[in-house]
DNA sequence: TAACAAGTTC
DNA sequence: GAACTTGTTA
């Protein structure tokens, strides 16, 4: 359980195309003709390790899935009544992801599968979701959707290949059969992509979902800017009983960045005028550097940390899941004055 | 006369609203409304320091000037009948452009004008006319026409603003007014900028233009491969007198790149296991360290190299300046294969 | 201009 | 995985 790459994801609402004739405005049209038209005159050779297929998914009305339009989504910690929990798998020896529980940071290789942990107790009769959100990290970003490059952003893009257009804007995707990508950036929303939270197999206390990253930090989407990953359990009113999130870095050498990082924040705080003693257990940070032994009892422990608030944030609703896919907004910020690669 | 950067380009024939009306498919049409709508969506707050204006220009029928439609072109250096020169200012003290004679290689910076100087004997009657392309050196690539990058070439894009569409897609762009920028990459031709040899000024032997790269070396589009910069001298009929190639890269740090590349390739010569006894003359490799002192005549001779060869190459012709922007070609090379930035 | 950051190559 | 390349930051 790896890192297997031979998972089909994302898998998709296929009957869709009634909502997309619905919305489907000119630019709806335009956008598909100048995808075809840009796939036909691109040469792609270039076959990805990972294979999307197009499964046929029975259709779930949008409108029974809690879909965002919140303007920020909040990074605090919340078990909630389900003590809701997220273990980030203990990472191998040799991996395309790593996590820093000093940073609370996954740092992660694009396009790879990344198995992520889901865990809750007492419950309940009703139906729960857990919705994947990426969110910049700066208050300058904050409410900037987060979408895909628009280098990865067209038809001919390999990771694109099968899917419905509207996920080829989706950053996050998840290997759950049952997800759906929600979000339409062209009003500001946010995108997230939602699963309903299965049982656990037998013998096991979580539910294990796939997850992949299609554009790197780096991209000119994200501009190198900081990530939250934010996790909430939802209901289908969304109604929000459990959030955890963390620091995300998507990038080509997650385990030298990550030494990197910590490397520097221990320096930092070492050589600080004021040497701060706040949660700095350093000697455990990385639970990369040698494959972890622990339990995956013990991994869970690791996100039981913040206070308990308990914030029922009810979203407002939306019944359309096509969102045109092109917007990039450009953050009006000195930070990208003198870049040469972003606009 | 370093590298003011006030010189408005490029200058466009303005009217080709009728060419583009007749060429106008629904590719077209698509095209021009993807772009709008992109840009409308939006945001650019990025004002660059390069000022291109709407600036009208006497219509030139496009079929007087030559157009570029062979598979590649030589990089045999060419002095012809006319003895053809080009020369690369002599690299002030910090400077946007450094050239390495001793790689024959300018490196330069992006969207920065860089002045270069375009010197003949024996003017003729009839009107002469420079083109200056750009092509891949390998020869995996070689057929491969040279284009913008995707995030470069769409309307909201800082550098396309005023400008015809026709030139968005062009990596090369001239400061002389009567630039005319040819190629249709649709058709698989490599795109190039013509301009008017016109007459030195009093007391000055060459030409001088301005020339701007509007992507990096290191951009989707080109993805990190060599260039050569193709200069020559043509008549109205696209018969070739003359001919000047250098190498080519656009980057962030010309001055780091240029002499880190001087000094490998002097190690790699020295250490070598066959010393080789080539035209290797490193002491006075790059002009660039200590601002140079030599007069522009010196300059001049760094170029009369190689041996005169007389190939008339007479290019066919074509009538239409407008061309599809949107064409990348993708090069079907292990190379990329590995890549995470690049499709 | 030097040090850093992060994708690519070997 | 180390070394290199190359855009970014200070
Ligand atoms: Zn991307
Ligand atoms: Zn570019």
């Amino acid at each position: 359980m790896t890192g297997s790459q031979d998972v089909f994801f994302p898998n998709i609402i296929a009957d869709n195309e009634a909502l997309i004739a619905e919305l489907g405005s000119e630019i709806n049209f335009l956008d598909n003709e100048f995808r075809n038209i840009h796939h036909d005159i691109l040469v792609h050779d270039q076959v990805e390790d990972i294979e999307t297929k197009d499964i046929k998914l029975l259709y779930q009305a949008p409108n029974l899935l809690p879909i965002l339009a919140a303007n920020y989504l909040s990074i605090e910690e919340y078990l909630g009544p389900y003590n809701f929990e997220v273990c980030i798998h203990p990472t191998p020896s040799s991996s395309s992801w790593y996590f820093s529980s000093s940073l609370n940071k996954i740092f992660l290789d694009v396009k790879q599968n990344i198995p992520i942990d889901f865990k809750i107790d007492n419950r309940p009769d009703k139906a729960l979701y857990i919705r994947s959100t990426l969110q910049y990290s700066s208050q300058n970003y904050l409410k900037e959707p987060i979408c895909r490059c628009i280098q990865h952003n067209f038809r001919g893009e390999p990771t694109n290949k099968d899917l419905p257009e509207h996920v080829w804007n989706h950053v996050v995707r998840c290997g759950n059969e049952l997800s759906q990508y929600v979000g339409d950036t062209t009003i500001n929303q946010k995108l997230s992509v939602i699963f309903p939270l299965g049982m656990p197999q037998a013998g096991s206390e979580s539910v294990r979902e796939l997850f992949q990253f299609v554009c790197l930090s780096t991209c000119v989407g994200i501009k190198r800017r900081e990530l939250d990953l934010i996790f909430t359990l939802e209901d289908e009113e969304a109604a929000i009983f459990g959030r955890k999130s963390m620091k995300v870095k998507v990038c080509a050498c997650p385990k030298r960045d990550m030494e990197k990082e910590e490397t520097k924040m221990m320096k930092g705080s070492a050589s600080a005028t004021i040497p701060k003693t706040k949660k700095r257990k350093i000697g455990q940070s990385s639970s990369a550097g040698k494959p972890s032994t622990q339990t995956a009892n013990e991994d869970f422990t690791l996100y039981n940390l913040s206070e308990v608030i308990f914030l029922r944030e009810l979203y407002s609703f939306r019944d359309g899941i096509f969102n045109f896919n092109m917007q990039i907004a450009v953050a009006n910020h000195d930070l990208f004055k003198k870049r040469k690669t972003f606009y």
